[in-house]
DNA sequence: GATGAATGAGGGTTCATTCAT
DNA sequence: CATGAATGAACCCTCATTCAT
């Protein structure tokens, strides 16, 4: 039977459905095939919105930032948090964001490294969104440390991978991230 | 025509040819057909080597890991060295390895992340060779921090990530692992 | 050149293909491709319909079964035919079917012999469809002799051997028939 | 290590290897690689044996065949056992050979299809050796039906494939042979 | 917009056979 | 007699991509 869908609607069906695809079994392990099936259409209708698997692959990335970056901007505006309550709470995000997209990142495609592509984005995001944040916080004598954007990537990136395998206690996460950027003890609070 | 090799030494030029294609295209873009070209033999040798692409992969795997191991284990007992050289030449061992199996260690095979295999090995070895030697700095006094080898393990992870990314003036990173482990201003010196 | 067909159609060649090849070279020496290249296709729509080799392999040997039951339904329920009659037309059926397919028989698949399959699938469906047909003979006192099943299989099978070894003559096999199922002589007439 | 031996012991050796393969797993799914390992010698030297896989199929089919024939020599010569005796050894000897060798006959090598060439085999020697004695037994008046040696055929051929499905109660069989070759009822007895 | 049959290139793997030593 | 490294052809299978309808 064929469903006719308006064209941005059928578009974002495939994106999601590539998405979760991606994300349960890695970008290598999905062929369009697997997301024509999920998606419930055919293959060709898939190629006549992403010309190759390269530019949906592209395009679920995109996606993927685009989502995390949204709740970034939302706790970084958020009016009722302090410094150190947004500081838990972006680190809280893009850990849970890397370990849930781990297969999603692991994972790589024909020609680039997708693992690169996606942390890179998510920390140039980062970066790009806690600018502000950051500045402000040194501007108020709060964070001291030298270089404290990079201090944030190392610690993203660093704390991720112990969080993905399986250190995930609060209380030490907590501890970490307070020495690494040198906050007062009991300042940061994960829940 | 028909070149006949001691096995050993056709093995190790299988074993390196694979690592170097490894390295350069990653391990899903490398084929068995292109190592076979690559080395100048057929197929089915590699076959009569390796009994498939994951037994070839893993020894690959394995070999990088025993050769960063080793430079460790020599860091690590070098008598004329204090802790603070050391630990710097413990990190740039890392950072310059991973950067150099950055393919090799972003891609990864069928069945497994080979990126998780590669770091889980070598920061599983860095631990238990640094183990004794971080140990001694705690009670020495010159290591404050608490969770000192996770510290460590984010630092390797995270500074790796940036120093592949382009930041590799000594400097900035001599001052980065200096805050994230609480050592004093100026003790790590990075060649 | 594309030549598109009806999806039905396409299967159904690809399976006359297979079966023509099987019956032909046997399955072991029948590849993939040669099916492909006989059927004008490549291989890669082989496997649009057929997702392995096995399953291929059984969907052809479910035809030749499929067929042969057909023939044979019809006969035990023929009215026109009395016991010996049917009784006749049914041995000369395997006979004839066996020795057609004898490559196809003999030959077997990778997993599982093939021949155990087919003949166990037609004597096991044979002694399903002439059940009641020889328990009625049984019941009539045409029948006489002790487990009547098991002397049939023994005929089917033994018999077939003898004729594919040239041994054709119809009155020959029909003494044996009679001879065997304990019947009168003269009863058994083979066309 | 290099062992020497002397070239018939070896030739046997290789020989009693394959068969005993064959025999367990199939001649296609025996490598020559396997039988040389089996053999704890080397592939070359198989090669030096039997010129190919084929040559030593057929050798291997030629031991079985003789294996049987001997045992089937030293029954009909046997001066202590009657015909009923006789005959009731020899279709037993039949079917275990036959449930034994069933991987080795059932499986079929690259050319030709071995389960003919070693029943076909086995049941012209069968004949062979047993001509006399049934001409003998006819000429007693032991054996009354036409045809007898195509009886016999179709009864070692027949039983075997019902007795390799698991009917193999001898008083069941011994009715079956009796009906078959018009016997006396509790003539044949298996033990 | 949508279908789905069809392609083609390549991938991993097996194995009988050869041959220099 | 014996070794075992080396070959090469074939095999089953996957999948991104195309295209006639």
């Amino acid at each position: 039977m064929r469903v006719t869908k308006d064209a941005e609607v059928r578009r974002q069906e495939i994106l999601e459905t590539a998405m979760l695809l991606f994300e349960q079994n890695g970008i290598n392990k999905t062929s369009m095939n697997d997301i024509a099936k999920a998606a419930a259409i055919t293959k060709g209708l898939v190629y006549y919105y992403f010309s190759s698997k390269e530019e949906l692959v592209t395009a679920v990335i995109d996606l993927v930032v685009e989502q995390i970056n949204q709740q970034l901007q939302e706790i970084v505006q958020a009016p009722s948090l302090n410094f150190y309550e947004k500081l838990a709470e972006i680190l809280l995000l893009y850990l849970v964001a890397i370990k849930e997209r781990h297969k999603l990142i692991d994972f790589s495609p024909a020609t680039t490294g997708v693992y690169e592509l996606v942390k890179n984005r998510l920390t140039e995001s980062a970066l790009l969104y806690t600018k502000d944040f950051i500045r402000q916080a040194v501007e108020a004598g709060i964070l001291t440390i030298d270089y404290p954007e990079y201090t944030l990537k190392i610690l993203i990136n660093g704390l991720a991978d112990l969080y993905v395998e399986g250190v995930q206690e609060p209380k030490v996460l907590a501890v970490l991230i307070e020495q690494s950027l040198g906050l007062p003890k009991g300042s940061i609070k994960l829940s």
